[in-house]
RNA sequence: GGAGAGCUGGCCGAGUGGUCGAAGGCACUUCCCUGCUAAGGAAGCAUACGGGUUUAAACCUGUAUCGAGGGUUCGAAUCCCUCGCUCUCCGCCA
């Protein structure tokens, strides 16, 4: 949620920045919601005060032991009047709240201008990209005889899942296990184990709700109450401060798991059907942190790098993208890239996404900590993929696929897979 | 699933219809005192959103908030209803 009292005061500048991102600001209907929500808030508030004061009275006379029929008749007829106002007043604060809601972050000054990916900002490459002497296959064509199973995981779910068995199961297993491992022990995060499913305040804290709802699972727990599929930890990592008071001295926090993902991909119809880039579940590796506003700047830098680490680790070609304002997500103010080299489309492919939403968030969470005035200031939120699992696999699969339809695997994970070095076919 | 108890400010905790946004304590901040490793004294100390005012901070003032939502009432932390959560006992269970 951006700050009410900065689209108040700068209305023009927020609406020019927002359509850098492609979302135009209703700058009349703002204004007129304003308007409407001030005269009737003042209103409200001067009957209530009337009523108060007037009942207040009516304690101080029947103490007295004072006759208080007629001043009670005079406050009935003001309370039914104030009850008006009041279901009025909470109409048009709903109506602004929403309108609110639905507004993207701003774009950080220093994230170029445009309306979509073409206008990223390619910051580095990293890694050689492989060459081979046969035919690449892709990572559906390896797995078929390797252990990918997407016809067994159609059959018992649908379209978009994935059945793993044996290693590459198990090297799988090994790729997430390695990220958060190296993570807690090289990067100083605090390993997590969370819910994957969520209330619906959760959701509005981190801002998929209310717009993006249509990309999420939804259970039903109770008749009343439904709850949702986690389409990435970041959502539950991060409302771990909402409605939070932090200490000074316990920031910046880092947070870390390992989590299976669900997304819905409404959307997405078509694109990337085959195999396992885009899938109703996946499991990736979160990094959270929630740092002081005058420090996020450096933990985004250094969550890339912590990113970019793993990639390193696994000796995987990779290049850094900054995103344009029109490529962003909803609640970030400047996102990173990590693309992987993936051989079989010749191109570079999103791995991992990490992002800055300052105070974004935080303002939607009421996550704020005492400073040493005494003041709460809203802390800013920071997420990113230390990386997404299934993505990984296929990179690795791809890029160390051998003439015979083998995979390589890399040596940090060796120790993870019993001290195997190469996949061959399943029997 | 059954029975019972509870949910109040950063924390603990008093408050069962009327100057209660809320005693007291802890923690914290500032000041005072004491020649000493700690004790005593004074004051301040919830949040959000309005209005006034100011260069601004501060300040003044109003409204709302005592788990959430609804109801009764002139008036609700206090009474009633629904829901959520926590705890205890029983049952079931990975």
């Amino acid at each position: 949620m951006i700050d009410l009292n900065v689209l108040r005061e700068n209305t023009d500048q927020v609406k020019k920045s927002l359509k850098n991102r492609g979302y135009e600001l209703d700058v009349d209907f703002f204004h007129q919601l304003e308007q409407q929500r001030k005269d009737i808030q003042i209103k409200t508030q001067e009957i209530q005060q009337e009523r108060n004061n007037l009942s207040k009275q009516i304690g101080i006379l029947k103490a007295k032991g004072d006759d208080t029929e007629k001043i009670m008749q005079q406050v009935a007829s003001i309370s039914a009047r104030t009850k008006d106002y009041e279901i009025q007043l909470q109409e048009v604060q709903q109506k602004l709240n929403n309108f609110l809601l639905n507004i993207p972050n701003l774009p950080h000054n220093s994230v170029p201008v445009g309306s979509n990916e073409k206008s990223n900002l390619l910051l580095k490459k990293i890694g050689d990209i492989p060459k081979f002497n046969f035919d690449v296959k892709d990572h559906v064509d390896l797995g078929n005889t390797l252990g990918l199973d997407f016809e067994t995981a159609t059959k018992i779910s649908g379209s978009r899942f994935v059945f793993m068995k044996h290693d590459i199961a198990r090297l799988h297993r090994a790729i997430g296990q390695f990220m958060i491992d190296t993570h807690v022990e090289k990067h100083n995060y605090i390993e997590c184990y969370t819910p994957f499913l969520v209330n619906s305040e959760s959701l509005l804290g981190t801002g998929q709700l209310p717009k993006f709802g249509h990309d999420l699972f939804l259970t039903k727990k109770t008749d009343n109450e439904n709850l949702y599929l986690i389409p990435t930890s970041e959502v539950s990592l991060t409302n771990s401060v909402r409605d939070e008071i932090l200490e000074e001295d316990s920031l910046p926090i880092r947070l870390t798991a390992l989590t299976p993902c669900f997304r819905s991909e409404a959307g997405s119809y078509g694109r990337d059907t085959r195999g396992m880039i885009r899938q109703h579940q996946f499991d990736k590796v979160e990094m959270v942190q929630i740092t002081k506003p005058e420090h996020s700047y450096k933990a985004l830098d250094e969550m890339l790098s912590h990113a970019e680490n793993i990639l390193q680790a696994l000796e995987l070609p990779y290049q850094v993208v900054t995103l344009s304002s029109g490529d962003m997500g909803f609640a970030a103010a400047k996102t990173y890239d990590i693309e992987v080299w993936i051989p079989s489309q010749n191109q570079y492919r999103e791995i991992s996404s990490i992002s800055n939403c300052e105070d974004f968030q935080a303002r939607r969470l009421k996550s704020r900590y005492k400073n040493a005035d005494g003041k709460n200031i809203l802390v800013h939120t920071l997420n990113g993929s230390g990386l997404a699992v299934g993505r990984a696999l296929v990179a690795i699969m791809e890029n160390n696929q051998n003439a015979h339809g083998e995979v390589i695997i890399p040596k940090v994970l060796s120790k993870y897979m019993n001290g195997n070095k190469i996949i061959t076919k399943a029997k």
